[in-house]
DNA sequence: TATTTTGTTCAATATAAAATGAACAAAATA
DNA sequence: TATTTTGTTCATTTTATATTGAACAAAATA
């Protein structure tokens, strides 16, 4: 991941010795960054997730794009997804113009969204595709249409199964804090 | 997925007006493809698995080069990674030198293996990080040292009910069919 | 043994995805 | 109203990943 320490360069102005992230912060945010590629999503989705979630206080954007060293881009769609998702949450805080963000930290919610988002709706539009094989399938002859009609039922007992599956997830993630 | 039919252009040589792929084929493929998106994994694989599980008889690399238009390269990684997975099979075909290649459908092994690998093994570095970060966070002032102690229970609580919900994941998926 | 078939490896290339940052807009303040 | 602050959008650039194909190796056959 890269030190993500501020890099004195030995330029004129003297850069600011304060590292931009603490150890804790760093050894948290690759973890996040661990797992996010794991499930395939973006390393800004991760970096931005693991401050907000080890930050004891919301923070607003700029605080973001400074200490991770983001774009103003990635910031703000990076945010503007996770919101989304449910995974972060803005807070009004008194004084202050601009929004702050906070990380929402329940892993049944989190998990929840995501499988929904990334496994079921792929596999509803499956659905559709199966029954287009299956008449398709008809016009064929018997030996090959056998096989295809096995596979068809098998791929909409995956389906069944999976959805299936997911309201024991959620239950089971949500059961221990 | 662009047309996965023979591209007939108006060359000297008369090109095959077979096509490469029949339409149960192209929509068999187009969901594993659509699913292998998802889950953030090579298109190849999902064409190579694609046409196997639709395939009524094993076949070759060959047959898979041609058909979906792979190189050689990917056809010989994709099903090293398939096999590896769990996901596809040799079949010692008679009177055949090259190896023939089959499916392998049941989901449960399937993403039993996937998740494992996808998911609980990153799980397991984020354990080393969590007891790191904890002694790390003892150094610190008592309002922070609160939080980030309640951040690393929760993390670690996390990591338990994922580690947990996956029987219950697998037995479902085994289950029907 | 020489030749063909079959398959692997890996540096180079192509492709897809993420990040950037300039231009823009909306709202708050002066 | 003019100016600053805050945030969004999106064409361009960068980066990461997948794919290619030439070189190579191993095994079977002639």
């Amino acid at each position: 991941m890269e030190t993500l320490t501020e890099k004195t360069e030995g330029g004129a102005k003297a850069n600011s010795p304060v590292p931009l992230l603490n150890p804790v912060e760093i050894e948290i945010i690759q973890i996040f960054v661990q797992f996010s590629r794991a499930l395939g999503q973006p390393r800004s989705l991760a970096e931005i997730y693991g401050l907000l979630f080890i930050s004891h206080e919301p923070l607003p954007m700029d605080t973001l794009i400074e200490r991770l060293n983001l774009s103003k881009g990635s910031a703000s769609q990076g945010l503007k997804y996770l919101q989304d998702l449910g995974a972060v949450q803005t807070v009004y805080v008194a004084g202050e113009r601009r929004s702050h963000y906070k990380a929402v930290a329940e892993l049944r919610n989190l998990a929840g969204r995501f499988l929904r988002r990334q496994i079921l709706t792929p596999f509803e539009g499956g659905e559709i595709r199966l029954n287009r094989i299956a008449a398709q399938a008809q016009k064929l002859s018997g030996e090959q249409r056998k096989h295809i009609n096995a596979r068809v039922k098998m791929l909409r007992s995956w389906g069944r199964n999976v959805r299936r599956v997911l309201p024991f997830v959620l239950k089971i993630l949500g059961d221990g804090i």
